[in-house]
DNA sequence: GGCAGATACTTAACATGTTAAATGAATGGA
DNA sequence: TCCATTCATTTAACATGTTAAGTATCTGCC
């Protein structure tokens, strides 16, 4: 592990970047992907063998929580963008995961829910799925994650209101 | 917003998922996208204005850092799949941002530098890069930053060499 | 020397991220 | 009532994530 808080390792190069800049391996976005693929994949092959993505999986785990939703509020749910929810969405009504009808009151508005199959499939992932959390909670320690997912939230706390905008899932 | 931990509002639909499972708005994935995607926010004007997509930024951020490198080190870096980088560096080498040559011993290997162009790209980039980060750091709190940074270390560690296998940039 | 297997990289194919534009439907006022 | 505006969702277009397959090259062993 190189440590090096403005090491000229290699003189001559070092003279074109006036500004040092951390060493970006350490940069928060990286530690913050880093982390997350190191989460992730545990996950990946389970949700594989039993034909879903990442972000199917977590649209199902929305739907089963929440009931029944608009396309919108799934999106702010699951933090998806409207047009990868919407993509979604058709692959899993096309495979009977998922039932949707229009609403009554609104036109626009379209209600999605979650199917018996879905529903099924899963019970069928979530032993799996809680398996593999546990083990990382073991792993990890228990009152640490606990800590790191306050730490977590207080930094997307005190980014709110900032530059950018609308995150996925819109504003509100 | 519903908040409830094991609410049986439906009676029948509850029967079926026989572990309620964690609010999955609080699980450890979705606190760490949500966490990136609010750093993330911030950075991502910046780059655009330049031209810049992220992982672009990645990967000349990496290669200012260490010179030349090959591609499958450059993946390991900057933390990039093979596929990913091979697009990014065709469209980079391209806009004459990056130079590429084969290895005199190895033909297979290509090594890849950063241009004269890429260097003034990211001198004019940099300012406001380090000026986003200076002011998340200031939000946050730079102790606090420090600390985060640390679990999130030690969460990857801690899951190094659990299932999977290779992540974003290979083995080794 | 020659070939099986390993390596480095690229291509291919499909799914999602990201931004912009389009479509269809509701709303508020002239 | 009609229309400009807003809103919910989808489509489009391009870039990346992800896995599998392909290509060219190297290496070790015969």
């Amino acid at each position: 592990m190189v440590k090096r808080p403005a090491d000229p390792a290699n003189g001559d190069a070092s003279a074109a970047r006036q500004v040092p800049m951390r060493d970006f391996s350490r940069s928060l976005p990286m530690s913050l992907l880093r982390a997350r693929e190191a989460v992730m994949r545990q996950f990946r092959p389970s949700l594989r063998e039993h034909g879903l993505t990442e972000q199917q999986w977590r649209i199902l785990r929305a739907l089963a929580a929440i009931e029944a939703a608009e396309v919108t509020e799934l999106a702010r749910t699951a933090f998806l963008l409207g047009p990868s929810l919407s993509r979604i969405l058709r692959d899993l009504e096309a495979r009977n995961l998922i039932e949707r009808r229009t609403a009554k009151t609104d036109q626009r508005r379209s209600m999605v829910s979650i199917s018996r199959e879905g529903v099924k499939l899963m019970a069928s992932v979530a032993p799996s799925s809680e398996a593999i959390y546990a083990e990382i909670t073991q792993r990890f320690g228990a009152r640490k994650l606990a800590e790191l997912q306050e730490m977590l939230g207080e930094l997307e706390q005190s980014l709110a209101g900032l530059g950018g905008g609308d995150g996925p899932g819109a504003e509100e």
